[in-house]
RNA sequence: GGCUCGGUAGCUCAGCUGGUUAGAGCGUGGGAUUCAUAACCCCAAGGUCGGGAGUUCAAGUCUCCCCCGAGCCA
């Protein structure tokens, strides 16, 4: 069983936004829970590093494109590595392979009759690297995203013949589950219906490209090649590049995981592309929201980027990857509003979680000698927190499966509620204070240990780190959801039974696993 | 201009095929408690469900019109 999921390759034209960490951090979720469920997943991420835009902002700063994209591609390459994403696999299409993979593909495409020679003649937007329909404007056409001046555009170029794939798509398309959330599937369909028309795959005079074999002066427009990241980063770095070797190295994709901004490149051009080389076609394309702050679209000219750096830094890993995903429906657009980021960390992961595994964990050391008090009744499968918690596995289990994360956290804290309130019912504190209670207080304090331990359990695809440490509190060991190093693929599943928590087994002294954010500034 | 999707308590959202006093979490106010990270637990306030008209015994839930926001297309 294999499961290969892609982000987007971000465009090297710039360094990382919170965008494109929140799709990072979304699927970094996903590959996590995979793994941790015993499936072997390759979870690809890179930069896509071609085109005109990233060739003139390289010369406008004085870099060759090469140099531009070494350095922005390690900016994001160390981004990552700070928020501990657990890609497999980072692609640059700057990568030598990558070119000879591109090479291959289009050959096929070329045998399959799906590429002509045409002219192109329009009005062209470096920034989007799109051509314009009929801009209506006959003097001086702006794109409308970019609100930069459009360049004319008279070229012979080569298209691919996308129109012999009208039928095909259309099928795909309908096929339920290909585009997700559905929301957006009524949008492809528009567009599809309209009658899919041939495009351009090669530009003239575009000297920061990938040669197109056999048409001197071509090379690739960069969507083409681009999506062909995503083989070649399936290969595994020493092997020779082979098209057909990605068959038995993950392709199909399971899951692209993308912005809704690029929706028609994954789910039309991209599988008629594929369709002509003769390759089977990804599962599913799932297209996410955008993100706003306090209710404005984030953008240099406002000067209210939220940078992913500082985010970092000033709140840490676990509370911006719980924010995030707990609290902003995935697929929908969201909203960063800093107070609610602050109230949902602090009232979810310290007080609620944190604060239960605390309290639990230091009356147990306090009335049963630093231990895991006897289980009694407890340890009983059919204890009502036992039950909670094994409706908790099942919600987080379905909510990670169907991408909503949101339905997986509440799950979560659901569970951590519960077991909170029966401590309250139970109030142990004054039941010890009564003689021969001490049997009753020990089953209890036993079973909301092992309710905390199903929370760490269970939070470890989305917060690995706070999973860790309540783990360590409860004397466990973490998982490992990362892909290396070594794992015991069952050991999460194993984990998610009642009654793990070994009685007499030494608590290490309570430490709060979460602090509370208090952040006296906006970010 | 055409089409799509939204507009429900301060905030984020649930409300299936129309049916008792419109729900949850966060925030706010009060109470209780002391095991705990001034945390946990309980209770409460509060919304003419964007506006208007209509269908119906009955509409947040259906129809039409309008307003606002987002998006796709032209």
């Amino acid at each position: 069983m294999s499961y290969t999921l892609t982000t987007p390759l971000y465009y090297a034209n710039d360094r990382a936004h919170l965008g494109s960490t929140y799709t990072t951090l979304a699927c970094d979720a996903i590959a996590r829970h995979r793994r941790l469920r015993g499936e072997r997943v390759t979870f690809i991420t890179g930069c896509d590093e071609h085109g005109q835009k990233i060739q003139r902002t390289a010369e406008a700063a004085g870099f060759s494109p090469q140099a531009h994209c070494d350095a922005v591609s390690e900016g994001y390459r160390a981004l990552w590595s700070r928020w501990q994403i657990s890609h497999d696999r980072f692609i640059r299409t700057s990568d030598p392979r990558h070119r000879l993979l591109v090479e291959q593909f289009f050959a096929r495409v070329e045998a399959s009759g799906d590429v002509l020679e045409g002219r192109q003649q329009g009005w062209y937007c470096v920034a989007c690297e799109e051509f314009k329909d009929d801009p209506h404007e006959s003097e001086d056409p702006e794109c409308p995203i970019h609100r930069r001046p459009l360049e004319w555009r008279d070229e012979l170029n080569l298209f691919f013949r996308l129109s012999r794939y009208q039928q095909a798509i259309e099928e795909l398309i309908r096929r339920p589950g290909f585009i997700t959330p559905a929301s957006r599937r009524r949008e492809v369909e528009n567009f599809v219906a309209q009658g899919l028309r041939d495009f351009s795959i090669s530009r003239v005079d575009l000297p920061w490209g990938i040669p197109v074999p056999g048409h001197a002066g071509h090379t690739f427009y960069v969507w083409f090649d681009a999506l062909l990241g995503y083989l070649t980063a399936l290969l595994e770095p020493d092997e020779p590049v082979l098209l057909d070797t990605i068959l038995q190295r993950g392709w199909p994709a399971q899951l692209h995981v993308i912005g809704k901004d690029i929706l028609r490149f994954h789910a039309v051009y991209w599988p008629a592309m594929l369709l002509s080389a003769g390759l089977p076609l990804p599962e599913r394309v799932f297209g996410h929201g955008f993100l706003t702050r306090e209710g404005q679209k984030m953008g240099k000219s406002l000067g209210n980027v939220l940078d992913p750096e500082l985010l970092l830094e000033r709140c840490g890993r676990d509370a911006v990857r719980w924010y995030l995903l707990r609290d902003i429906p995935f697929g929908d657009d969201g909203d960063f509003q800093q107070q609610r980021f602050t109230d949902l960390v602090n009232s979810d992961l310290a007080n609620t979680i944190g604060n239960l595994l605390n309290r639990t964990s230091s009356m147990a050391r306090k009335w049963f000698a630093a231990a895991v008090p006897p289980a009694g009744a407890g340890g009983d499968d059919r204890h009502p927190l036992a039950q909670a918690a094994n409706q908790a596995a099942e919600a987080v289990n379905g909510g990670l499966e169907g991408l909503d994360f949101r339905a997986a956290a509440e799950a979560i804290l659901q569970l951590a509620n519960t077991a909170n309130g029966y401590l309250n019912d139970q109030a142990p504190w004054k039941a010890m204070k009564q003689p021969a209670q001490e049997a009753a207080v020990a089953a209890d304090l036993y079973a909301v240990l092992e309710a905390s331990r199903w929370l760490a359990v269970l939070l470890a695809p989305l917060l690995p780190e706070l999973s860790a440490r309540m783990l360590a509190q409860l004397g466990q060991e973490p998982f490992n959801s990362s892909g290396h190093g070594e794992q015991q693929p069952s050991d999460w599943v194993v984990a998610l039974r009642w009654g793990v928590l070994a009685s007499g087994a030494p608590l290490p002294d309570p430490e709060p696993v979460m602090q509370r954010l208090e952040l006296d500034a906006p970010l």
